[in-house]
DNA sequence: TCAAAAGTGTTCTAACTACACCCATGC
DNA sequence: GCATGGGTGTAGTTAGAACACTTTTGA
């Protein structure tokens, strides 16, 4: 969306391409050097933060347009992302509100009363070129523990997605799209413990990702200058996606 | 919907007050007599059936018609009734489809692609009534082991409810909407048992049950005619709400 | 030689598993 | 008294928690 009459087409035909009832906004969790951060955008003209998010096609399945809609923001694709809830209950959602009355033409077709599918997603940080569009005044990457007063639902729908996220973490492995190729031990063990907001003993962690085979030695390490090299790790491909499939009982 | 003049109405007027694009279905899990059974229906001039479901209001929140759904299908309400997935992938969601073409005029609202909520509910199979409707020849309660074709994809939602169900339990008590309010523990046991599809021994299931708080004694006892008489348990209310709310980890 | 980070092995404990015998009841 | 189902305790095993010292490196 980046031409005027891009813009224009989309706010008077808008409803022909895309659901007026139906949005997807996306919990984007950004890990870089020992921080967990979500990705907030900043709405022209209005004032205060949203989660990203976007309308669904009339003719596009639903996770490809989350995979779209991800895309078009973050400009990475194929990365973890996943539905975990639809919102339909608060009041935001069932007024036929008053959000932008004032940009808006009274019978516009995103007045409408709208409903969400919720889904997060866990990308490198370091990553993600964001694309700012014509909406967009700017986005930022917010720590996780400084989350302000968020537009609509957001904050509701924000905490929802770190408790789904959590608890997953328990069922799913997660790091492939968060580390590189290889990765030292310490490395991984603060990828969880920053996620998870809770430590761990260095011993029993390393253990555990061993004997379940899920990472595994590559003979090679790391110089970090001055201390000790620490060893490379990979994950074994094989054991991460059955275990993604399948699930694991990740008792952490 | 009883009668012909409303019949006639939500066929012609349906989208005025229901969105035509989003659906609820329910996968509701019936326990009766050491067996788990699934509630389908049998669609009237249709061949084959169902998940019982319905659309939701324009002015509606998303649970209260999920509640709704499921009290005009079964009569009951306050029941144990949770949100799992939103569908919109699938073929049959994606193609504006052919569903219904010979008893429906082409421009029908109920010929748009529909969304579809999947909730899923346990329930008392006893308890229930079912009510059927003009639209339904009838309901039938089919064992969760012998499930037919069923129509659209209902098969998909009724699998991935399933497997939710299944992980939620490790999360959440249940029973206190498939029980009576006073069970002896061979009758809690055979609910987990027939739920989970796994046996357990007596001993180390009592004792975690009791270990955990979650039951309790009630001093009473069952006759049972010609065998030993049970005690009577009951559910420890204030524990179980408050491990419905932060979760358990039951590992059974 | 010192500071900072990485590597590694053992003991303790708690939770789960497996298992067998006795009791109550009605026929 | 016997068949059926209910009730209970203990020993063994395993997985997780706790814990401290040594090694590497560059300044």
């Amino acid at each position: 969306m980046k031409t005027e009459a891009e813009l224009k087409d989309f706010f008077e035909n808008g409803d022909k391409k895309y659901f007026s009832n139906l949005t997807i906004d996306c919990s984007i969790f950004g890990y870089h050097e020992r921080q967990l951060k979500i990705l907030l955008a900043k709405w022209n003209g209005l004032d205060g933060f949203s989660l990203p998010g976007g309308f669904v096609g009339r003719k596009e399945p639903l996770t490809q347009a989350a995979n779209r809609i991800l895309k078009e923001k973050t400009s990475i694709d194929n990365i973890f992302l996943q539905q975990f809830y639809m919102f339909g209950d608060s009041e935001f959602r069932t007024d036929n509100h008053k959000k932008f009355t004032k940009f808006l033409p009274k019978d516009s077709w995103l007045l409408n009363r709208t409903f969400s599918v919720g889904y997060y997603a866990l990308v490198d940080y370091a990553s993600v070129t964001i694309e700012e569009d014509i909406f967009t005044e700017k986005y930022v990457w917010q720590d996780i523990n400084k989350i302000p007063d968020l537009l609509f639902d957001h904050n509701e729908m924000l905490e929802k997605a770190i408790q789904h996220m959590r608890i997953n973490l328990h069922h799913q492995p997660i790091g492939i799209n968060l580390l590189s190729k290889e990765f030292t031990l310490p490395e991984i063990q603060s990828l969880y413990e920053t996620i998870l907001d809770k430590e761990f003993d260095r011993r029993n962690f390393s253990k555990k990702l061993l004997s379940l085979g899920l990472i595994k030695d590559t003979n090679k390490i790391r110089s970090i200058g001055q201390h000790r090299s620490p060893k490379l790790y990979c994950f074994d491909k094989k054991k991460y996606s059955q275990m993604l499939k399948g699930g694991i009982a990740l008792e952490l």
